[in-house]
DNA sequence: ATCATTTTTTGATCCAGATCAAAAATTCCC
DNA sequence: GGGAATTTTTGATCTGGATCAAAAAATGAT
């Protein structure tokens, strides 16, 4: 078994499952600087971050770097519609700092569905998380002033104060870099 | 089988798991006002809108009803985390119209997927389907005006001009009736 | 039809955060 | 370590949408 805790806490998995997919998962080390996977192509696998700090983002039309969500320690993270549908991600996940990772390719885990059906209780897990966060996410801009999201995402990812660049937490939050400024300033 | 299109298309699930899904979704009709389910409950259904219209809302401390969505045809829909994990909703969901509903009791579902474990790709399907509309929503609160999601929204679902209230509209909108208003007004 | 209640519209004012522009601080690299 | 490039901060102004208040319109009950 490599994956730690997060994958034992999965319900209606068996043991055996379990061990499946904690050993099938492949340990890696990366520096900070390295992406994942980049927008346009297929992302072909699912990633399990055990330490580390991750920056999913796209890029506008302007040209401009969106950050889409912040990843650290114990978290599950591929690019949704890519790692399922076999289509182009429209995002980039780049590590802003040395991270140790699991991956698991998507060709494996299909022959993993397809050997024993109980897997897809570990995809339900996964997209279910996503959706919570979703949800969460949403409840913030639609609840909470910029101020309050920045604390929280403070509180939540305090590390990304020092990894990544007040542009990329802004876009984030969904302010300007300035307002941000201003913000951290405290005026 | 009693579910139409939606199921069929549902990817790696047998023929014979999606007849025994399909058959296991109790019809109903309901009218108007009816309630699905209520903030406070368990919500122990999934459903499947064959024909109608519902609004999913919640209320603030404030005592004021936020729309969270709304669902018309041939979408599935329940309350995921309630249903799942077996904790009292957060929001109620009510028919702005008479509708055909179809749903599926979690303890039924639960059994079929203790059965057969490629159910849990049903389960997988819905969640990943609500990942994807959480996602959309928040693009549209990034990157369009008020008026542009009213616009969007009405050609989606036209149906709720004539059923919902401007407060019910504007809360999922994620602003105010009176700004609504003024955005129908054309001003 | 009539009056009361609910819903929608209109008006006036206000504010969080955007935008544009430029200065200050950091970071990077030869 | 010095100059260029990048990133962050500060300043001035503007704006979409909020808020508060009240009028108008629609809905509903008797």
């Amino acid at each position: 078994m490599n994956l730690p805790t997060d994958i034992k806490s999965i319900s209606g998995l068996s043991d055996l499952a379990k061990q499946k997919i904690g050993d099938s998962f492949v340990r890696d080390e990366y520096p900070k600087g390295h992406f994942l996977y980049r927008q346009g192509e297929i992302c072909q696998h699912i990633y399990y971050i055990e330490k580390g700090l991750a920056r999913v983002f796209y890029l506008t039309e302007g040209g401009k770097e969106i950050t889409q969500w912040f990843f650290a320690d114990n978290n599950f993270l591929t690019a949704v519609d890519s790692f399922y549908h076999h289509q182009p991600t429209p995002v980039s996940c780049e590590l802003l700092e040395d991270s140790i990772v699991y991956s698991l390719k998507y060709s494996e885990m299909e022959a993993m569905l397809n050997e024993n059906h109980e897997m897809a209780r570990f995809s339900f897990y996964t997209v279910y998380e996503m959706a919570r966060m979703l949800s969460s996410y949403i409840s913030a801009m639609k609840f909470q002033s910029a101020e309050e999201r920045y604390n929280a995402l403070m509180k939540e990812y305090p590390r990304i104060f020092q990894r990544a660049k007040l542009g990329h937490i802004a876009s984030f939050l969904g302010i300007t870099q300035e307002t941000l400024s201003r913000i951290r300033a405290g005026k």
